[in-house]
DNA sequence: CGTACTTTTGAATCGCATCAAATCTGGTGG
DNA sequence: CCACCAGATTTGATGCGATTCAAAAGTACG
């Protein structure tokens, strides 16, 4: 069901989500509230870029299926936009989905990409947002050529986390398939490097310890 | 050594770069030359962000050292820009290297982000670029998750070249190193391919056939 | 209470990394 | 021109580590 925003009743869009604060205030009105189920889809590929996404509560993830049935996670998105690199593209090359119940802006493209025109923060903001997702995913990029699973879980813990301390937002099965690994592998992984002395793992909480 | 751009004798940077095409003329006038030779180095880590790269021929990379002594690539640039994504960083977060005689167009930052204020043929490029790495990055990562060394080689084949054939820029280390992979894993998976009839090579042509 | 999903452990297998070494290649200097 | 060298290419043998398949136990939720 999508409302218009300013149905809303929340706190200011700032407060809930720091991203939204970068959109202009012209765009917010133009702009729809989605609230998704677990599993929607947002998305097809192929299907035409008509909106930007972004994500104030819950998760959604860019994914595309192999060949296999496998599945590849391209993005995941907590808060924050999803997709941006398709606002210049005319239809999208791999799938949306929620992962848990999601509440999602939705700012017509068009209006989106006048407002970069018009707004010379608000473009400097987007720039700077395309090019922090560049170095994301370069950091994610030099994970996975990493070729062991200690490896990774290191790097990820360093690259996501703060000084050594991490917080996971997700369950360790789709951790796992973010660092390119079988869940069995992460689990037996997380048992080794705990046995070894070398990571504190408190449930969601994980620790460094070399 | 450096060299104004007007020195050049070139003929003009749109026909020898594509990329050149979209840097204004006022600001390709404040841009220098730089000739490099194999293996220089552009910049290192912790160095501040001063010039905009732009590969004019030859090759440049953006590599990180691991601590085991392992090189990751994070951008490999044959003609455009490198480490775009630091233009709204203060340094750098990676090194940049040549990997032959590289020729460089050096545009001044500041320069660079004023152009990028006023001039909105160039900011749309410019936005464009960062998409289109956004999205090549996304391919490596997908492709980088994939497990077997010949899902990866028929992954890049698949979206770097055209119509299921490759031409191939690169020594095979390098494109072993790009994949994830050890030289001698790709030589024999190359080799497997071949003799199972699903990849046609030819010097630094290769075809897929399945 | 039952169902779906996550977490956990086990055993077997497969593929890649690793180490080693030979051959081939292009470029340099004598 | 040839000897030489550095790097790329190629083949071989071995071991480790992740995948795979299987199954049990734990957990959240209606």
């Amino acid at each position: 069901m999508k409302h218009n925003i300013d149905e809303l009743g929340w706190p200011s869009l700032i407060d809930v989500q720091p991203a939204a604060g970068l959109i202009p205030i012209s765009l917010r009105k133009q702009a729809e509230r989605l609230d998704a189920l677990a599993h929607e889809t947002l998305f097809r590929t192929g299907d035409p870029v008509r909106y930007v996404y972004l994500v104030i509560s819950g998760e959604a993830r860019l994914v595309r299926l192999a060949r296999n049935g496998s599945e590849a996670i391209l993005q995941r998105s907590r808060g924050g936009f999803i997709a941006e690199a398709s606002l210049d593209s005319r239809s999208y090359h791999c799938d949306a989905i929620t992962t848990e119940p999601t509440t999602i802006l939705l700012v017509p493209a068009a209006t989106f990409r006048a407002a970069l025109e018009e707004d010379p923060m608000f473009r400097r903001a987007w720039q700077s947002q395309l090019a922090k997702e560049v170095r994301k995913l370069r950091a994610q990029c030099e994970r996975l050529s990493l070729n062991k699973a200690a490896d990774r879980i290191n790097h990820y813990i360093e690259s996501e986390g703060v000084n050594g301390v991490l917080t996971l937002y997700q369950s360790r099965m789709s951790w796992a398939a973010e660092l390119g690994l079988t869940h069995e592998s992460l689990y037996r992984t997380l048992r080794r490097m705990q046995d070894d002395g070398v990571l504190d793992v408190d449930g969601a909480r994980l620790v460094t310890k070399s």
